[in-house]
DNA sequence: CTGAAAGCGCTAACAA
DNA sequence: TTGTTAGCGCTTTCAG
C-alpha cells in the first residue's frame, strides 16, 4: 500500500483532511464562527464570513458529517427502506427521493429487507439506531405493517409512508387512490363493450392489491354485472405469476374477453401466455395493467395502464419527511392522495363480436 | 410535536438512547471493556463478556456508528456511485453488493450522479469527504473516467471498479469479457447461417460498447466477411434508441437478416419496430441482446442474449472493496474477469431461405 | 456579533 | 485481562 507521508492533494499540514480548526486559524477566528458560517447562521458580519469562506476554499474544507452529527444530534442521513420486487419502481422512487434529499443536504442509506422474516421490525429499528438516520421512508408493503409503525413511533423516529393503506399513525403518508383508479380502468373496459372482465389481483400482502380489487368489484356491482369468482385470481405482482394466473383464466371453459392485471409485470405475463397460445391481443383478448412502468411501452402491443407518478411521489415524500424532521408539521400529519392517470394504448379494444 | 419527557421504550434514564456508559455502569466494568466486547476483541474473559452482553441486551444498546467512526477513523459506510440508465442492472447490483456489505457490518450510501456535468469529479470527491465513506464502488460508465480515478487515488480513498475498460489504476476491478462474449454471439449468428448481421452498438461513453463492437468486428473479419458500415449503428443503450436504430437498419435497401444489439433494452426496441412493421421474429429477422435482464424472458419471442452475472459481480465487488479497505490486498490489485453465458432462446433462428 | 469551555459516544494508546 | 486518559471534529451552552 502507499506511504502515508507522501500526501496527495489538499490535506491539513499533517497529511490529514483539513478540519474546522485549520479553517479557524487560517481565517483568524474561532471555531464557533466557522461553524456559524458553514451552517449559515445569520449573526456573522459579512467581512468575517468572507474571510472564513476564503479559508474554506483555500483548504478545500468539507465538514465532517459524523462529527457534526455527534455534536448536534443530527446525522443528515435518511433511511430508504424497501422490500419490493419491482426494480423500476424502487429505483425511480429512490432517484427522485434522493434528488430532493440532496437539495436539503441529506444523504441516503438504503435498507432493503424481508418483511416475511421474523426479526424484521427489530432489524429496521436496529438499523435506524445504529446508523443514526434522522428519518425513514417506507415503501409498500413495508409501510403497511402496524408493528413496525408502532415501533418507529416509540423510537420517536420521524418517518414517511408510501403506500395504500391508511391508518392513524403519526406520520405523513403519500398514497395513490388505487381503488378509484382501478374503477376507472374497469369502466374503460366496460365502455369498450366487455362483459367478461377478469381481474388478476396483486400480492395479498400489499394493501394496493386489495384496493385495486375493490375498485374492480365496485364497478361491476354498480353496473349490475355479477361477480364471477373464477374471474378473480391472486398473483404475486410478478411476471411469472401473471403467466400462471393468465394461463388459468384462459383455461376456463368460458374465458374472459378482457383481463385487468394489478400491475404491468403481471399484465405482461398475461400477454406472454396469450401470445404463446396464439391468442391475439387486443383482437381476441384485451389486457390492461397498472403502473405505467417502462415495459408498458416496450411490450407489443403497448399496454393500456394506469400511470403512477412515481417520481412525484418520491419528491413529495422527501419533502414531507424533511418537514417532519424539522418539526415543521402542523398539528396532524396529512395524507397526500394522488390519482393515477389512465393511459389508453394498444392492448385494449372492443371484445370480439 | 410530542413531549420529550413522555419517553417510550428502552431509553437511558434521561429519556435518551443508552450509551456505552450506561452499559458499562450496569455491567460494572469500564467503557473500554464494553467497547472490546462489541468489537469482539479477543482479550476479554468469558465471564466479563457475559455480564456485558447481558447489560447490552437489557438496555437494548446499539452502538452509535457516528461516534464510533469519529473515534476510530472509519465510518462503516460505503458509497455506491452510479449513472446508469438500466434500472434492473443498478438495483440488482445494489442488492447483491449490499447483502455482502451487511455481512461485514457496512451500510451503504447511494450516490447517483451525472457524468456529463462539469463538476462531476468534484462532486463525488466532496460526497466522499463529507459523508466519510470508507470506500466507493463505481458502476459503469462512472468507473471509466480517468480524472475521477486519479482524484480518488489522490484522496487515498479505496474504491472498486465495475466496468469494461481496464487501466492501471490502483484499485481492484471486476469486468466482463465483453469482447469475447460479443464474439461468441456473433459466431452463433454465423453458425445459424446468417451473413447479413448488423450490430447496434451501445452508448459510446461506455467502454463496454466498444468492446462488444470489437468482438463483433473481429469475428466477421476472421471469417472473411466484409464489414458493411451501414450495418453498424450506435445507440444509447435504451429502448428508444433501439427502435430508432433498428428502424434505420430495416430501412436499408439490403436489410440484415440478423441484428445483434448491445443490450437487451436496445434489442427490445429493435423487436418492437420489427413487430410494428410486420416483420416476424425470428422467421424473417433474428434479434439478439446482451445482459439477460428480466425483459429478455418477458418479451415475445424470448430473447437470445448473453447473461451478465450481475448479482455475482456485486458480491465480488463488495468483497474486494472491503478487503482493500482493510488493507488485505497483496501488492497489486487484481482485475477479476467474468464470462457472460450465451443464452439461446427464441429470437434467433436460421435466416429465411 | 464573537469566543471559551464543555462534551456528543466512542476508540486509541498506553498503563496497570 | 482490564482500566485510564485523551482525544476524533464538530456544536452547544453561556459569556463577553
Amino acid at each position: 500500500m502507499m506511504d502515508k507521508a507522501d500526501t496527495g492533494s489538499r490535506k491539513g499540514a499533517d497529511g490529514k483532511r483539513p478540519t474546522i480548526n485549520d479553517v479557524a486559524s487560517l481565517a483568524g477566528v474561532s471555531k464557533k464562527t466557522v461553524s456559524r458560517v458553514i451552517n449559515s447562521v445569520p449573526k456573522v458580519s459579512p467581512a468575517t464570513a468572507e474571510k472564513v469562506n476564503e479559508a474554506i476554499e483555500q483548504l478545500g474544507f468539507v465538514p465532517n458529517l459524523q462529527a457534526r452529527g455527534l455534536a448536534a444530534r443530527y446525522s443528515y442521513l435518511l433511511g430508504f427502506v424497501y422490500d419490493n420486487p419491482n426494480a423500476y419502481y424502487v429505483l425511480e422512487m429512490l432517484n427522485s427521493f434522493l434528488r430532493q434529499c440532496r437539495e436539503n443536504g441529506f444523504e441516503l442509506i438504503v435498507h432493503p429487507c424481508d418483511y416475511r422474516s421474523p426479526g424484521f421490525t427489530t432489524d429496521i429499528v436496529r438499523f435506524a439506531r445504529q446508523s443514526q438516520v434522522d428519518g425513514l421512508v417506507l415503501l409498500p408493503p413495508i409501510s403497511e405493517f402496524d408493528e413496525l409503525l408502532s415501533a418507529l413511533a416509540a423510537e420517536r423516529l420521524p418517518f414517511v409512508r408510501i403506500g395504500s393503506r391508511e391508518n392513524a399513525h403519526h406520520a405523513p403518508m403519500i398514497r395513490c387512490d388505487d381503488e378509484d383508479a382501478a374503477a376507472r380502468m374497469t369502466t374503460h373496459l366496460l365502455d369498450l363493450g366487455h362483459e367478461k372482465i377478469a381481474f388478476v389481483a396483486g400480492h395479498p400482502d400489499h394493501a394496493s392489491s386489495h384496493a385495486r380489487l375493490r375498485g374492480y368489484k365496485n364497478v361491476l356491482q354498480n353496473e349490475g354485472i355479477p361477480l364471477r369468482p373464477e374471474y378473480i385470481r391472486w398473483s404475486k405482482y410478478t411476471f411469472e405469476s401473471g403467466e400462471e394466473q393468465g394461463g388459468a383464466l384462459l383455461d376456463l371453459a368460458d374465458p374472459p374477453t378482457a383481463i385487468f392485471a394489478s400491475n404491468d409485470a403481471v399484465a405482461c405475463g398475461v400477454m406472454h401466455i396469450a401470445h404463446e397460445r396464439g391468442i391475439a391481443v387486443p383482437a381476441e383478448l384485451s389486457v390492461a395493467g397498472y403502473d405505467d412502468s417502462p415495459i408498458a411501452l416496450q411490450i407489443w402491443p403497448s399496454l393500456t395502464t394506469l400511470r403512477q407518478p412515481v417520481g412525484h411521489i418520491g419528491k413529495i415524500a422527501a419533502k414531507e419527511l424533511i418537514k417532519s424532521i424539522r418539526g415543521e408539521h402542523e398539528e396532524r400529519f396529512e395524507t397526500i392522495v394522488l390519482h393515477p392517470e389512465l393511459k389508453l394504448r394498444e392492448s385494449t379494444a372492443p371484445p370480439p363480436s
